[in-house]
DNA sequence: ATGTTTTTAGAACGATCGTTCGATTGATTC
DNA sequence: GAATCAATCGAACGATCGTTCTAAAAACAT
């Protein structure tokens, strides 16, 4: 890896860090030019500008997720193995990229035109995925509810918070709270077998 | 309503939507008052600053759902009923004061230090009235699962992602949406009886 | 070693930010 | 109707914002 790579990869690192706690407006590129030690005009010279800089940090996490969720899908044949295992590797991808998806999750629809349209666009990408599921599992009379939507909702609702609450330091063990949280989910959706 | 109480008002008004939309940092108070058609120095006649306009907005509403829940909590008696009553009152609370609600909830933790006070210790509080009742719950062996603070966790989570995915002029009715959410809560947290 | 290109630093620009201030208007009181 | 007070306005201040520009330094090629 070479000395400007390392430049790259530290703002990204840096800027990640400010970005996920101070939010995109919050932050000013001046904040995180300072944090890391060097110039401005370096965010400039690798980024662009302030929006660059934003979205290719999304790009290198984010975007992947619904591929992740879409190849855990695939992993499974039927509806509630394939809804355990997506559930299971979004939990892992929370995670792996906690600051990315809060920076994805809480400024979602607080931007701009331009910026927020690719959040927005991976959260729907996001829903529909969970939604195929759900309606398959409702078509085998597996599913507690008839409203799939709110039920995917209900679903993104305790994944999406779990990004808020976990902390890496905490006393329990990843295993243990992702079992705890994917059977919160399985026994809101699914009905008894 | 004097006209002074009216000015007051709709700047309260006119801020909250901005707030709830753009965030803190991302509003300005130009913004604010050019939207409403008045001079910058109204806002801080009023309100002092822009912090002060925050705040007066939150102390409206929000400020009072604590009190809300444990008021719904004491209205029963089981814990089961009580948990049931406080998410009732939470989902109800949501759609009257949905914007104030968004504002807290997006905005904790990316405010500065004097800001985002108020909005945790909020949080912390809701947090606790859940805690109680669920370990009462647990108590009771009436849990699913034995890590209560996972469970408050994840029904704050679908009750806060409520707010996110509620529209008004949406096709299901209100008393619909909110008994699925119950519903998929109790589900959740709740061993069967 | 020299010339060339890539990368960094620092100063500066115009715009906008939150905030303050003095003057002006409107209402109220005597 | 004059005096007093509350409410509003417009201009301005210093600070900070995102961004640009120019020059120096570092890395590279020959």
């Amino acid at each position: 890896m070479t000395i400007q790579a390392d430049m790259r990869e530290g703002l990204l690192s840096t800027a990640l860090d400010i970005f996920s706690e101070k939010g995109f407006s919050g932050t000013s590129i001046r904040d995180i030019a300072k944090v890391h030690g060097v110039s401005l005009s370096n965010i400039y010279y690798h980024f662009g500008n302030k929006e660059g800089l934003w979205r290719e940090i999304l790009k290198r996490s984010v975007q992947e997720l619904p591929n992740i969720l879409r190849q855990a899908e695939a992993s499974e044949t039927t509806p509630r193995a394939q809804l355990e295992a997506v559930v299971r590797a979004h939990l892992r991808v929370a995670i792996d990229h906690q600051r990315e998806l809060l920076m994805l999750l809480v400024q979602a629809g607080q931007l701009e035109e331009g910026i927020g349209h690719d959040t927005v666009e991976i959260q729907r990408d996001i829903l529909g995925i969970y939604s195929g599921i759900l309606k398959r599992l409702s078509e085998e009379g597996a599913l507690s509810s008839e409203h799939v939507k709110i039920t995917v909702f209900n679903i993104l609702g305790v994944v999406n918070w779990y990004l808020r609450w976990y902390r890496p330091d905490g006393p329990l063990d990843v295993e243990t709270i992702h079992q705890e949280v994917l059977d919160f989910v399985l026994r809101g959706a699914c009905r008894d077998t």
